[in-house]
DNA sequence: GTCTATACTGAGATAGAC
DNA sequence: GTCTATCTCAGTATAGAC
């Protein structure tokens, strides 16, 4: 039998995923899982760590398969860096594979970003993993000014979080929303695009 | 003297701009506009309607100014289509615009977005603008496929939401925080780039 | 160490008096 | 149109049982 931190991590974790975080109360997990509320509480300390150890649970391995994913990227591309498409598809094409495999890992991220949840979620848990693409990305385009560079990493995040979001913008791609693949393929496609553009022209005045 | 209505308006565009959506109680706006509480519910109706007049308020003449400077580029091209940076431009640089004379207004929009607010509010205000927009980048790039161009629409709405937002991820350039401009620059080039690119190739297995 | 029962504060919403 | 009083429900804190 599962223990009640488990059954509490299980259940957030469906619930918030169909319902977003916000529309999620503890009474509502507590009542499914067949707990007590104070537990929550004992276990987790408050609604938002709560999130915050089932977000943890289903990003931890997807950022090491991304990271494992970049180092074989890597070791092919030798002294040389690596090219930008190759940098991308390491970071997104994890997603994809388990998303293939668990359908509620998207729709929990989409849930939060579309709820704003984002920001102090992954600086906790994205940051690392993160700086380490930055660094391939830098090598992969050398010519690209640095602060270029980082607006545009700034721009893919957006990109990046809205495309795993829930319902496609138009009704016309929504057949699509199940099949994560095609759709990274998609934005590695525009980003690794974006990436190469030569850099925006200077300080001159409009 | 301003009316209850309007003194709700405000207060409730400031605050929410300061602190949020969610951290902004109906409470604590009918204490700084020296209103009662079942006044917001008899004028908006409720929490939401509110935000959505607060958002309406401020939307519609930047949507306006938007699709003025669309109308002026599809003019200059005459019959042929306009250049995609040029309608990404008539997008983009009314936000710099209205934000360099009235600062809360991007300060709110990031907000709105942080909070996933937009879903819903973005439907309302920004699809008959949007579709126009749409139309224009099809036109600009009659070689891309429908679902394509769809997606890479999705896309820059995710960094664009994102480019609005509050602090840059990064901190080395957080000092261009305040200046709307250059960044809107940046990321009309970026995307630019982004919707050039060839179409992602076909279904083939992976 | 774990969990239960209960109470506290503050939120949005609403009915009805004026 | 406006305001008072009240309702329900949320997240949180704590005392104490096992």
């Amino acid at each position: 039998m599962t223990d009640t931190k488990d059954k509490i991590l299980d259940t957030a974790e469906r619930l918030i995923g169909e319902h977003g975080y916000a529309a999620t109360s503890l009474r509502h997990i507590i009542a499914e899982a067949g707990v007590n509320l104070a537990a929550v509480h004992y276990h987790f300390g408050s609604k938002e760590d709560l999130l915050d150890a089932v977000v943890a649970r289903k990003v931890t391995p997807v950022n090491e398969a991304r990271l494992a994913q970049l180092d074989r990227v890597e070791a092919v591309a030798g002294n040389g860096p690596a090219e930008v498409e190759k940098v991308l598809e390491s970071f997104f094409m994890p997603t994809a594979e388990v998303a293939s495999r668990n359908p509620g890992f998207v729709r929990l991220m989409g849930q939060m970003h579309a709820e704003g949840m984002m920001p102090r979620i992954v600086e906790k848990h994205f940051q690392a993993t993160g700086l380490r693409f930055v660094a391939a990305l830098r090598r992969a385009l050398p010519a690209l000014p640095e602060e270029e560079l980082l607006w545009r990493v700034h721009f893919m995040v957006g990109a990046m979080a809205h495309a795993m979001c829930r319902p496609p913008i138009f009704p016309q791609v929504a057949k699509d929303a199940a099949n994560i693949e095609p759709r990274m393929k998609r934005l590695v496609t525009f980003l690794s695009a974006g990436f190469r553009a030569p850099a925006t022209a200077g300080k001159e005045k409009k």
